[in-house]
DNA sequence: TTTTGGTTCAAACGTATGTTTCATACGAAC
DNA sequence: GTTCGTATGAAACATACGTTTGAACCAAAA
């Protein structure tokens, strides 16, 4: 059974490492956030670093589940040439859904600033969370877009296929400047939204010819 | 004149804070670095944020410039409905020229590793970095593009060209995801390449239907 | 009732942080 | 040659950091 301080550690952490960053971030802060002792994470977790690779391990280990579920029911559908609108929908759909899940006082989910950390923080603090969370997974989808699109060069198809990534991370990070660009009309709460946007704009640019 | 010392220091915090993170980023690392004394940023630049900040407009500075610059010609040479490629160009070419020049001693340009800083660091540390250096260029921008698509929705033309920043920052930061998903055969260090990439891609995505 | 094993607590550990101080060094101006 | 404003230097400032310690707590087992 997990311990009430266990989660009450991760729920804060959450917060405070997607907000301020990994470094500035400190174990003062997240345990007085949390209401527990400060030694209490050194004796649940072992350290800072582990308890980092919880935060991050907690939220992403059930969306990549949930990609290559989904992913695994495209490539069923059309075994040959999968449906691209499908294969980006399982790619992004998890992931929008578990960041823009609306925040309770219990469930404090901050993935979208979290995610970003992943890519920004310096690489031997994250470096284990990305290769054990991301790098199957993102392989697994570059092949099924190879799949639905065999006339594509390969060099070309990794180019899209990171401004795909970069295009999701962004928007799951950088809500705000949206939000702040937009004056306001634009809110970016809603994944179904997001990825109603989102589709269209990537299979275009996926399917686009290569040089025009 | 810009002393010796000055540029020095920017130099080595231009290379810790793209590479490290802000907060991790401390002045004795920085002034071993440089060679120069520990006091020696508050002597010059006052604090550690006024660091920041300076570092952050010598870049960004004439990076804007340039692209402002390009935007001109573009829209001088059709007013009435500018090219949605020269628009691109305008936005991408000087800032993927600055962050892909070579690294060399006396130019350490760390510009896409920086850039996502502007992004992620608490708030009221970048805050007016971004304010003074980006916002204004990015609604001459909107603005541009609001021109070359008279049809597009308001809301979606946001949309997508938040997407199509997201494209470029994480082009210009996660260059080494790039290398290491295509098992190296990007290398991703040249400013053309990317451009002749992702410039194909953002138009394909912003001129694409809003739903199919 | 005593004992045990897991948990919490206040306090201290050594180290690192950004900033300040004040003495010194250097050159140009007078 | 002296003066003066700028720049550098070593050292100390107070504070914050991640971690460790050892005592206290407390329910369940013996």
């Amino acid at each position: 059974m997990q311990s009430e301080t266990k989660t009450r550690i991760l729920d804060a952490a959450e917060i405070l490492l997607a907000q301020n960053g990994l470094s500035a971030t400190s174990m003062r802060a997240i345990t007085e956030a949390a209401n527990v002792n400060l030694a209490a994470i050194n004796y649940h977790f072992g350290s800072k670093e582990a308890l980092i690779h919880a935060v991050f391990a907690r939220r992403l280990a059930p969306v990549n589940e949930r990609r290559l579920a989904m992913l695994d029911q495209v490539l069923k559908a059309n075994p040959k040439r999968p449906k691209i609108r499908g294969i980006l929908r399982a790619f992004a759909l998890p992931i929008l859904e578990t960041a823009f899940q609306p925040t309770n006082e219990n469930c404090p989910v901050q993935l979208g600033a979290l995610m970003i950390r992943l890519y920004t923080e310096p690489a031997q603090v994250v470096e284990r969370s990305f290769n054990e969370q991301m790098a199957s997974t993102a392989r697994r989808f570059v092949s099924a877009l190879h799949a639905a699109l065999p006339k594509l060069d390969n060099e070309v198809l990794y180019w899209r296929t990171h401004f795909c990534v970069g295009c999701l991370v962004h928007t799951m990070h950088a809500r705000p400047i949206l939000t702040a660009v937009s004056n306001g009309t634009i809110q970016c709460d809603n994944a179904e939204e997001a990825l109603e946007q989102m589709l269209p704009f990537l299979e275009a640019g996926l399917t686009s010819a290569s040089n025009s």
